[in-house]
DNA sequence: CCACCTTTGACAATATTTGTCAACACATGA
DNA sequence: TCATGTGTTGACAAATATTGTCAAAGGTGG
């Protein structure tokens, strides 16, 4: 179900590490990462990017995706999720503006 | 910064409870109610059901704005924050449609 | 068999959330 | 002044959830 996972997991195919290797490599227990590919457990924003940079991928994408994952995962089954979506949406800009 | 514990007082002065009254009520302690109601507590879509029930209100914006809080909560000071909203809620309605 | 891989489950350690209390300060009216 | 009702605060324990750590298992290929 998490796509992040299933993207960190392929990207660490490609970039030709072990799971052993890559969790070494940022300091995780192999079972622990295992997992996270596999959606069994979550993660964060931090660890998503310390795999992308040993991966040597860029994280602006993954970094969205484990967001909006995050956010979906709080919404889920709720009848007024897309509501509230669009109002958190509203917020978000107009903190934007008066922000800097 | 709650917007939603405001509303709630609110609710509560304009229905002529007080704070023990409504804690009592909904069975919580007056002192978590409170906080709840300043910003100082993390609440549950529950207790604004009940809340709401209590003061005879109509609870739908009350839970989107319950909800579009906890989102942006999560997604305070974020970078790509609108991007995840953004592909949230492509997704939500994507599930949406291949749900019934 | 050996060396490597990933997965699994169990468990302790930590952190976070939630519930419960007692005491405080303030106002009002008897 | 005293009793009563209002809301607020801080401390703390209890309950939950998250995270870290291990040991063992099963698979694959040399």
């Amino acid at each position: 179900m998490s796509t992040v996972g299933l993207q960190l997991r392929e990207l660490r195919e490609k970039a030709g590490f072990s799971l052993r290797k890559a969790a070494v490599a940022i300091d995780i227990d192999v079972a622990v990462l295992s997992k996270i590919e596999r959606g069994e457990r979550k993660f964060s924003k931090e660890l998503v990017l310390k795999l992308a940079e040993l991966y040597k991928t860029d994280s602006d994408k993954l970094v969205i995706d484990y967001l909006s994952e995050k956010v979906l995962y709080e919404l889920q089954d709720e009848e007024f999720g897309l509501e509230a979506l669009k109002v958190a949406e509203k917020q978000f800009n107009y903190k934007k503006q008066n922000e800097q």
